[in-house]
DNA sequence: CCAAAAGTGTTGCTTGTACACCCATGT
DNA sequence: ACATGGGTGTACAAGCAACACTTTTGG
């Protein structure tokens, strides 16, 4: 048939261009202790032993990068459906010692209270608070200063709680978040007054006492899911 | 040596991990009678022969996936040194039928006045008005429809026109620039105000006389470099 | 004279920010 | 009683959008 031969002649061209690995590194976020956290993987060989990466593994020849980085996230967190974002491509060509390998990176925010702790224990993996990480391997801090860019940028224009806090968290403990998202203080007041205009959040009838003596109520995000992106919320500072 | 045979085994063990075609596709936009124009090459063999594509190839082994943008660049319009972003990689499985090919896309800006007319000749390549495009390859209009937005973006945040616009330009063409980047229109008055308020433009001593009765001062980008990032100049809508 | 763009000014609204201030309560 | 966070209100500044108005000049 005409359209096969087509396509057989286009393979053919191809050949002459070279093939490269792809892997999918992420960052995953998530949030703790008031503390903004990173899931980190020791390097057990030779080179770059002692050191940290990111979680990432490479592209099969049937998923696409989105795909790759959902099945890592899986087989790091045991967790599905998780918020993904794709950064830069970083593609130096010796950037990976033991080979050229070109890595899509990605953003995954995370709640860790509802993760797998077992298989990320098992794993050897370990949260670290983004403001102590240890020394990490190849270009991985590069990738990691770009990713909280990223954050940041995802934070401001989208209230990104969701992904990162429990299912029900008071207006003090999304402030801590976004202080340690973008490391630096908000008034309270003003950021009470802020996310709540933005209509997606809904108080419970229930309260915290444990955090403050008066009391805070427990909020949540309406069900009404929230793919749809909502107001900007904080400008970039 | 120790560190060279701990390398080797690294090679070792990528080499169960399958490699990828990769290229770059690259939205190259240019400003002109008052449009706004997307450079695209037509396709002349099957499969898709008709239909047009973005400007591509595939990036080799001792390259970045920056520096093979670059080189397209140079390759289809003769300049070098160009505005480019990096947009998301494009990468299902049977997005081209040939291969499976993993694209990095890429935003690229250049002024029609001064790039090589006959080298786009030459290539068959035509500057298409982004409201009329023709039909694409592949997934290319998605592709486009994305750099599209990426350019808004960037536009809403930087004062970009000295990347589209000739050396000096009237208001009234900046902002004719604007309005064909975002598809709607802006008060003459605040527009003005506004980019001027960025404090980046120079006015020149000589007017225009020919788009208009009373003449408009000729503006240019103050020559103390642009690379910093400006002020945002128009919200996104 | 009139149309059309250049350029300036005014007004009202919205939004961010820095506060002040009262409330509830565990220690 | 007082320190701590919860929650509300106010006052000022900045920025934007809408629009009025004057200037200039080619047709």
């Amino acid at each position: 048939m005409e359209g096969e031969n087509a396509i057989r002649m286009l393979s053919e061209l191809y050949k002459q261009y070279p093939k490269h690995y792809i892997a999918v590194d992420c960052s995953i976020f998530g949030y703790e202790d008031g503390e903004l956290k990173l899931l980190l993987y020791p390097r057990g060989f030779e080179p770059a032993q002692g050191k940290w990466s990111l979680m990432g593994g490479f592209v099969q020849e049937d998923e696409s990068v989105e795909e790759a980085a959902g099945r890592v996230l899986l087989q790091t967190t045991g967790l599905k459906d998780i918020f993904l974002e794709q950064g830069k491509a970083f593609s130096k060509p010796d950037r990976d010692p033991g080979a050229r390998v070109i890595s899509m990176t990605f953003v995954a925010l995370i709640r860790i209270d509802i993760h797998d702790k077992d298989l990320v224990r098992e794993s050897g993996a370990h949260w670290w608070p983004v403001t102590k990480l240890p020394a990490l391997i190849f270009d991985h801090e590069e990738i990691v200063k770009n990713s909280l860019d990223l954050l940041q940028q995802e934070a401001s224009i989208d209230l990104i709680g969701k992904d990162l806090l429990p299912e029900m968290f008071t207006l003090m403990q999304l402030r801590s978040l976004y202080e340690a998202i973008f490391q630096k203080s908000f008034d309270p007041g003003n950021f009470r007054k802020k996310v709540l205009s933005v209509g997606i959040l809904e108080r419970l009838n229930v309260k915290n006492t444990k955090e403050s003596k008066k009391g805070a109520f427990y909020y949540q995000f309406k069900s009404g899911d929230s793919g749809l992106r909502s107001e900007r919320i904080v400008k970039f500072p």
